[in-house]
DNA sequence: GAGTAATCGAGACGGTACGTCAGGTCTTCCG
DNA sequence: CGGAAGACCTGACGTACCGTCTCGATTACTC
């Protein structure tokens, strides 16, 4: 049943496109200039140029706002929407680091940071929103390494009961962690620090 | 003059040490009953029968309150105020996942659970507060890990270059991202997974 | 253009005819309980069954209230929102003590006793409430007596010379002052001594 | 029983002269510069250097401190404490007008004019405030007025039957009215007229 | 002079109200 | 009907003062 008339829900097919862009490239530039706590539905309506209503209408909380945002920031990427492929050259550690340093890049940068870090204070105390973020930003990064890291174990490069989703989650758990609480800023030198531990182990030899 | 007595902050002798403690009680059970978005200076001022100006002469904020609370939290620990030393068999695998159980019981726990995520979440847009909840709860966690990967080091037992914060990093960090973000609870069996990979690396033997 | 939607004023005709009622009831029935130090916006707003915000977006201060509901008594009083005409028979001095012990009346009956203590105070200390008090409140009352002034003046019983607004404010002045001020309770033979001195004047004949 | 020692009042000898005058001079400094709604008792007991307790301890109130500044002020007139005797010379028209001349430079002055605004205000909500005005502040100046229309009337100059009490307060009653409520400076011209129309009356000769 | 009792400056405390901001619902009018 | 606008009730914010209280440190009488 592809119905979408259940009452009470508004009609998607006559959503105007323009006043939904408008929201949602205010709600990234509100973000950006006055951060999560100063982000109010009042002032996002008045930026975007719209009535409360509409943002009501549409969306549960300011967060899901944000996170269709960030997910349109996926989406209007300068090489398209489909995530670029996993780097695959013969050096596992290089490929992980490379893409380790893109995310680094990618938290630290303008254009993600400051509504993954609005994202992920909304998501702490909120498990709707946490599932939603997981699934609609977070998945598609850690499923690039499980891709590679996949490839990895099939040419007999990684331990074959190694737990891939528990690698990933190593690699960009600890990295969250540290962009999140950590005094200083995160650099391609961790990412690196992080890939060979995590490769190597720590275990002497 | 070395004397502290900054003119304008007000004159911590004549501290009412009953309402401070009013103040930290209340704030844990807030959290607790309605969670940190809910937990507002009013509601918390009312719950320790307290004025509202008590809390912003000592707190800049509601979550330097809840800092505080923790941070009391640790020191009426059953065992006293100092952390219990890191325990030091010949396993060290052993050793860590005791360690890390430990910790994945207090973060699902009733005690510490509500607060740490109400101070996560807070700090993640507040590095002042992301400094103190470092400094204040985190660091004392790390640096039982830390010491007991020292002796093992030591020991031989880890690699000699083996970056020790960067180990702790990597489980308590990618452990704190599941606890905050995954959908799923904790279990004693994640902290074991995650010992295992750490210490052994992934890469093929 | 003469369009009078300066922006920034709040757009009147989509005004709650029932909250403004509301309000201003709330204000004259908590200045009789309370006193006028005891009506508090909050109060005004509990009592009212309306937000703080509404009051404020209609009226700068609570005595601006006050003298909106005041100006609804005299508008709802039982003869028409027109003043009654001043009285007019061959009697001046009869005719004047009839409209001061009116007067008396008025201020220390329940109506408008206390609202008007209160905006007196009020106004003491605002020179623009004092001009709203002057033209909203006290202007119609000074203009009845001038009108019977005038008409005995025409008639030749009063001094060519008699400046009416003075002798008007002989009259209410010189009663508002003892009301305020005084000891003892007004009564008619106050307001019958007080005619009589006016009209006769002091110095011996 | 001239005895003191009644429990619960303080020690009046071992008052402190300079921390009193203190209070007296900020507060009527205080009024001058913010108004009378302005004036509260921590800014008072800030500007006259002095705790909170020391004015609660021998003021009910704060506008019974403003009424004792105002009394001093009257005790270090230049002239000495004692008013100056009403002017007594063959013309009781010019020498009414001297007085009230004077009075209407009180009331425009800088000395008492915002003090007294105060106290009235205060004055007209609160009865105990509004007879300790009369008695200390009003009552002299209406006496000097009553002592020479006395006189005249004891020459014959005025009506035997003349009230002089309502005299009085036909000419300070509806001054104080105009210079609270009205919308121009008083000047001396209004002093005049009014002693013009009070002394030969209204009705046609 | 030493003892003692009250005043004094200071300011923390439990409260009340302030005036503002924002949340989420609602109504009105326009396209 | 969707959307812009914004009034409405609610509730929390952070601040200002209230009047009470407790704390040494004078200060001034009593013994």
């Amino acid at each position: 049943m592809a119905d979408p008339t259940s009452r009470g829900f508004p009609d998607a097919t006559r959503r105007n496109e323009r006043a939904r862009r408008a929201i949602l490239a205010a709600a990234l530039s509100l973000v950006d200039e006055t951060g999560y706590p100063g982000l109010s539905i009042e002032a996002l309506a008045g930026r975007a140029g719209v009535g409360k209503q509409t943002i009501y209408r549409w969306w549960p909380s300011k967060a899901a706002v944000l996170l269709d945002a960030c997910q349109g920031l996926d989406e209007a990427h300068p090489d398209g929407p489909e995530p670029s492929p996993a780097p695959d050259t013969a050096d596992l550690a290089a490929d992980l680091k490379r893409m380790l340093r893109a995310t680094v890049d990618e938290l630290t940068g303008e254009r993600y940071g400051p509504p993954l870090r609005a994202l992920a204070a909304a998501a702490a105390c909120d498990p709707v929103l946490a599932a939603g973020l997981t699934d609609r930003l977070l998945a598609p990064r850690h499923a690039r390494f499980e891709r590679r890291l996949r490839t990895a174990r099939a040419a007999g490069e990684l331990a074959a009961d190694a737990d891939l989703p528990l690698v990933t989650e190593l690699l960009l758990g600890s990295l969250a962690y540290r962009w999140l609480m950590g005094r200083s800023v995160l650099g391609h030198a961790d990412a690196d620090a992080l890939v060979d531990h995590v490769l190597r182990g720590v275990s002497a030899p």
